[in-house]
DNA sequence: GTGTTGACATGCT
DNA sequence: AAGCATGCCAACA
């Protein structure tokens, strides 16, 4: 895998904050490879284990999760959960997506 | 070199 | 809103 596409995709997902999510095609448009959404996924599943990147943080781009049903999916359940992200049956409403077109927040 | 395989996305019905 | 079909592109066999 092209380690400069590898780096960009660990920055990004390192650079989402908690109690927020992002998508995989969202990180491979940030990471400058608009059509690797597939790539991300493979670059998720070759994590190693103790990974402190925050990989549950990225779905779907309908906010569902991945491998809703499997033992990593359970997982990612349930890590977001504690973050305070709701999760609805599988999926996760579209208001918690990081919203990277809107970079500078004004403060409410 | 060819065909299959995905932690995906988008458009159409 | 939910399902189906197509496109995507590096890794593998």
């Amino acid at each position: 895998m092209n380690p400069e596409f590898r780096d960009a995709v660990y920055q990004i997902v390192a650079a989402i904050p908690a109690g927020k999510v992002s998508s995989y095609g969202a990180v491979a448009r940030q990471a400058g490879f608009p059509r690797h959404a597939r790539f991300v996924g493979r670059l998720m599943s070759q994590l190693p284990q103790g990974s402190r990147l925050p990989w549950h943080r990225v779905l779907r781009g309908d906010g569902r999760i991945a491998l809703a049903g499997t033992p990593s999916g359970e997982i990612q359940v349930q890590r977001l959960s504690d973050e305070g992200v709701a999760v609805l049956g599988d999926k996760v409403p579209r208001r918690y997506f990081t919203d990277w077109s809107h970079p500078a927040p004004p403060p409410a």
